[in-house]
DNA sequence: CGTTCAGTTGACCATGATCAAGAGTGGTGG
DNA sequence: CCACCACTCTTGATCATGGTCAACTGAACG
C-alpha cells in the first residue's frame, strides 16, 4: 500500500518519483505511538515539530472554560496535523488520540529542507492546508443550518469520502471509531441526541453501524439526506459518489426537471 | 492613515521601508468599488485574481440549496478575499458585499512577483491566511458550543479587536454594518433571536448599538459573557481588552484564587 | 410620500437538551 | 476463569432554548 500521504497529495498534483521518495523518507524518519485517548499537544503549548497521521485517527478540537469541548476537525492518514508551527507560536488548540494512533514526528528542519528542495512537495502541502481551511467552513455551516440528522448524515458523507481518497474504503464500508460522544462533539449536539438520530438514520437505511464499523449502503441517499455537495474536498479524482454524479442520475430517473 | 494591509501584516512581523512601499503599490494598482449587497464573486466561479478590501464590510458565505445561508467570516479593510486562487480551481463559497466596498484587485502576475522578490511579505500573507483558519475554527466553537448570546457577544468581541488591529475603532466605538439578518446567519440563529439577544445584551450595559455604531462600554464584562479569549486572533500587539489584562485585573481585584 | 428594508413584538411550537437509569461490551486483575 | 470496572450505547420523561409565523414601527431614500 503506497503511503497515505503520497496519495493524498496526488489527490492534487502529480508528483515525481524522486517527490516520491522524499516523502516516504520524511515518514520513515521517526514513528510514534500513542495510545487512545492521549493528546498529541494542547492548546497553549509551542508546538515543536510536524506531525503525520500514518494510522489511526485523531481530532482537533477547543474547549471552554467551562468544559464544553468542540471538534473542529478529524485527522485521518495522510493528513498533516497544521504547518502552523512554522508561523504561529503557540497552538490555538489541541489535537488528541481517537484510536491508538500511529504518527511520523517531522522536524523543523528536515522539512524546511523539503519545502526548500522540492517545490512540488510544498505546492501541495498548502493544498492540503487551504482544503483543510474549506472543511472548517463547511463544518461551520454543519453545526449553523443543518439539522440533527443532517448534520450526522454530512459528517459520515465527508469521512467516507476522505477516508476513499486515501484508500482507506472497502465497498461501501470504513472504519469509524469516533464514538458517539465525538460525533456529539463534532457537530454541536448532546450524545443523547447523537444516539437517537443515528438511530434514525438506521431506520431508514442510510446506514448501518456495528461497533467501529461504518456502512453506507446508498451514498447518493445518504448525500441527500445531509445536503452534502462533496466539491468543497477539492478532490481531482471525483468518483461515482459525486454529486455531480447524483445530477446526472437524476437526469436518467427523469425524476426531476 | 497607514493602509491597513501593512498595519495588518505588521502585526506580525516587521516590514522593512520596501516591503511597505512594496504594498501601497500593490494597493494602488487598480481600485474598484462595488455597491452594497453584491457579490464580489459566487461559489463555483473560477477566482480571477484576488481581493484586497481597502474600505467597508464583506462577507464570506456559503447557501444550501434550499436557501440557507451561513456566513463563515466576515472581511474587513485589510483583509485579503483567500489565497486559493493559486492553488484551488474554484470558489467554494461567495464573497459578498455588506456596504460599499472598495477593494484592490491585484492580479496573479503582479502578486507572484511580490510573493518571488518579498519574503517578508509572504510569510505574512501566509500568518494572516493560518490566522483566518484559526478564526473559522473558532466559529465552529461559536455555533457548536455557545448559547445565543454567547455567540453574540464572542463576535461584537471578535470583531471589535479586529477592527482594533486595524486602526478602525474609536475608544470604546466601532462601526458595525452587518444587520441583525446578518448577525443570524453569522451565528447559526434566527434574526428575530438575535434582535432579542440583542436586546438582552443591551439591558445588561454590554453594548449600546445606535444604528451602524456598536460600543462595548466594559470590554471586560463583555468577553466573560461571550467566553472569548483573543488567542486565537494570533495578534501580536495584545493590547488592554485582553483576556490576559482581565486576568490581571481579576488578579487585582482579589475576587479570584 | 410611498416603498423598502431593518428592527421589533407577540403567540405558539419543535428541535434538541437535560437528567437519570439501565444494558451491552471489553479489558483487567485476583 | 470470573468478577469487577469503565465506557459506550440506549431509553424514557421532562424541559428550555431558540424557531416559526405574522404583524407592526420607524428610518432612509428616491
Amino acid at each position: 500500500m503506497p503511503n497515505a500521504l503520497t496519495r493524498r497529495l496526488e489527490e492534487y498534483t502529480a508528483l515525481t518519483e524522486a517527490d516520491r521518495r522524499e516523502l516516504a523518507k520524511l515518514t520513515a524518519q521517526s514513528t510514534l505511538t500513542i495510545p487512545p485517548r492521549r493528546d498529541l499537544i494542547r492548546e497553549g503549548e509551542a508546538p515543536h515539530s510536524l506531525y503525520l497521521i500514518l494510522d489511526g485517527w485523531a481530532c482537533h478540537y477547543r474547549t471552554l472554560e467551562d468544559g464544553r469541548r468542540q471538534i473542529v476537525d478529524f485527522a485521518i492518514p495522510g493528513d498533516l496535523c497544521d504547518l502552523n508551527l512554522f508561523i504561529l507560536d503557540r497552538m490555538d488548540h489541541s489535537i488528541g488520540a481517537i484510536t491508538r494512533l500511529k504518527v511520523a514526528e517531522i522536524d523543523r528542519e528536515m522539512f524546511h529542507d523539503v519545502v526548500r528542495k522540492f517545490p512540488n512537495i510544498t505546492t501541495a502541502l498548502w493544498w492540503q492546508e487551504l482544503v483543510s481551511k474549506s472543511i472548517h467552513r463547511e463544518w461551520i455551516v454543519n453545526v449553523g443550518q443543518r439539522t440533527a440528522l443532517e448534520r450526522i448524515a454530512h459528517l459520515f458523507c465527508e469521512m467516507f469520502l476522505r477516508l476513499e481518497s486515501v484508500g482507506l474504503t472497502d465497498g461501501f464500508c470504513c472504519d469509524f471509531p469516533a464514538t458517539q460522544v465525538d460525533i456529539a462533539d463534532a457537530t454541536g449536539l448532546t450524545s443523547v441526541h447523537v444516539n437517537r438520530t443515528v438511530q434514525e438514520l438506521r431506520r431508514r437505511d442510510l446506514v448501518t453501524m456495528d461497533r467501529q464499523r461504518l456502512m453506507i449502503p446508498d451514498m447518493v441517499a445518504l448525500q441527500t439526506a445531509g445536503l452534502f455537495n462533496p466539491e468543497y474536498l477539492h478532490h481531482r479524482r471525483l468518483n461515482r459518489h459525486t454529486h455531480f454524479s447524483r445530477d446526472a442520475q437524476t437526469r436518467l430517473d427523469g425524476t426531476v426537471g
